[in-house]
DNA sequence: CTCCGGAACTAGAACGTTCTAGAGTCTCCG
DNA sequence: CGGAGACTCTAGAACGTTCTAGTTCCGGAG
């Protein structure tokens, strides 16, 4: 029965090389203090009795985990593409990184219990919904960085995407290819669309838009960009501005259907360069978050909590950049006095 | 500082209330053997003092971990719908998943090697390059569940879907429609293909199609679809079925672009039902496999041969299911004897 | 009144490591 | 020749839990 025998240990490794249990985890550690030949043979005995390292054991001994805690949630592809950068930026920084995922099923508040019980030194949570006194009741016991969240707080650190400066790139993006009446399709209660709707506003302002300003609601979501084009459809701008892609994907789907070439009648910009904006029938022009800086900031922050450093400020702004696809284009030569084309 | 105070323990609530380190895990356990009073006043004095129980000194002493590790791949969709899975059927079953993930910069040796450290009882590994070899070895040590993976070995538990199956229900679709002329671009070196490809072979010839047999090669990624499409565009079939939802999605690109009509001209099937293929304006007719039976599945076997119950064939292979949409329709009148238009 | 059984509680070992303190042994130098 | 270092190695205590084997106390049966 595979099971039951017991795994072997630094004694069972100690006692065939005929050398003490310290010496053995000296060796292990690759710690100084132990003869070449010593080590070659203790290494030689460990191989052979396929010894593992528990790492249960070692971190209770020694305090420290050397462990980050990473709340994600399994429906956001986002969240994995920004798993990644952690992993990378984790092992750098000489951290393990565990994984704890909130779905359909599991809540932010089973994934967060979970990782205090496994003893993280820090925390880092993506996104969610927790309420800023049970964020403020974590952070008391340690230290908690939050991504893509607006929490202006003192308690935790916050590192996300500038999203005012990302509508901006893409206003800025527009006008410069000759638009003016451009319009922005917002993302409701979602994180960032505040943020992203007053830097559309802002911008256009700063270009002597003001009169053409025009938000439509929406939402995160392919159908909540399809119902904002068939509200545009009535006097539809020569560009617009999405949330994030997979709504601008809804959209520009409704405004192909009716007759309106992209981005020969109207352009698109879309927010987050994910997978889909880079589909060959979709290639859409967009707004990518650095994803490796958020990354490398978030462990950041979180090693210099841990290790006492005080750090600086509690909030990182990452600025994005403008990824230019196929979905923009100048408009329409008689564009801005009339929708170019009748529906 | 924060990180400098201790955290609190059993010894420190004990103290506290008075009582000894014993009776205060018997509490926090709720094992019997405890007065209601003493109950009471012990949980309150563990609230007040914020006690966490330290997993790692619990499972240390108590042998058992009641961990599950999972190794999946942060780029693959379709890992992450499987995880959600996982979380539930483990939970049902009392056990904890630690996950470990595979990136760009992380191996799945480096993966594995993580869980093994954590001391998992078993593994669960998603797809994965793992040389035969290396398996078993990892095998040796602990039960190991291998999905999406072709491997029929003596040592791992495997756990997939019906590749072959999947193609039967999507010739068996097409010809009911009234196709004959069906072609299908395959997956090249993926886990999977070689099913689907020989099921496709296998429902044509049940159908006395034999002749209409055409593979195409393609592969896994969009630009594979896209490649194929230009193989078929010199003589579409009437139907095409596709390894995958993303090759699908390029192959679909080409062909509309090409000016064939879907599915007035051609009818596609893609293959995993993922997130794309539900876009309005993909739409696409597709196999699902179907996760949560798969997930559960694994999480059984995993159980099962942890706790020594020999649990009967190694291999579970769950039917998929056809999930039909908008890309799949009759073939024009005219169709078989000629391309329905000319490139 | 004694004795028994059970409930409530406790002391101390164990889990597999790391760490501290110190014991040998060897080399080198005054 | 004596001793100071520098190595190599070891014994044993910790880390925070759970588990085993008690001990104490109390009520009720004989």
């Amino acid at each position: 029965m595979q099971s039951a025998e017991r795994r072997t240990t630094l004694a069972d490794v100690a006692a065939e090389a005929g050398v003490s249990v310290a010496l053995v985890s000296i060796v292990m550690r690759g710690a100084p203090g132990a003869g070449a030949a010593t080590r070659e043979r203790v290494l030689e005995v460990a191989r052979r009795l396929g010894y593992q390292p528990d790492s249960r054991a070692r971190l209770l001994r020694s305090g420290r985990s050397r462990l980050l805690g990473v709340v994600f949630d399994v429906r956001h592809p986002f969240h994995h593409d920004l798993l990644t950068g952690l992993y990378d930026a984790a092992g750098k920084a000489g951290y393990q990184l565990t994984l704890s995922a909130v779905t359909p099923l599991r809540g932010e508040r089973t994934a967060v219990g979970d990782l205090l019980q496994d003893r993280c030194e820090a925390l880092v949570l993506f996104g969610g919904q927790l309420r800023a006194s049970e964020l403020a009741s974590i952070a008391a016991r340690l230290p908690v960085v939050a991504m893509m969240r607006a929490a202006r707080r003192r308690d935790v650190d916050v590192v996300h995407n500038d999203d005012a400066l990302g509508s901006h790139q893409a206003v800025d993006h527009l006008v410069g290819l000759g638009h003016r009446r451009i319009a922005h399709v917002d993302g409701g209660e979602w994180h960032g669309s505040a943020e992203r709707r007053a830097g559309y506003q802002e911008a256009m302002r700063r270009h002597g838009l003001a009169e053409h300003i025009r938000v439509v609601s929406g939402g995160a979501g392919e159908e909540d960009g399809a119902r904002a084009a068939e509200r545009l459809l009535g006097d539809p701008p020569t560009a617009v501005t999405v949330f994030n892609d997979l709504s601008a994907t809804g959209l520009l789907d409704v405004l192909r259907r009716n007759g309106l070439g992209v981005p020969g009648d109207i352009s698109v910009v879309g927010y987050d360069d994910t997978g889909l904006s880079r589909l060959a029938h979709i290639d859409l022009t967009t707004i990518g978050q650095d994803i490796d800086t958020m990354a490398a900031g978030a462990i950041e922050r979180a090693v210099a909590r841990i290790e006492g450093t005080p750090a600086g400020p509690r909030e990182m702004v990452v600025p994005p950049r403008l990824v230019v696809r196929g979905t923009t284009g100048a408009p329409r030569p008689a564009a801005g006095a009339r929708p170019p084309r009748q529906r």
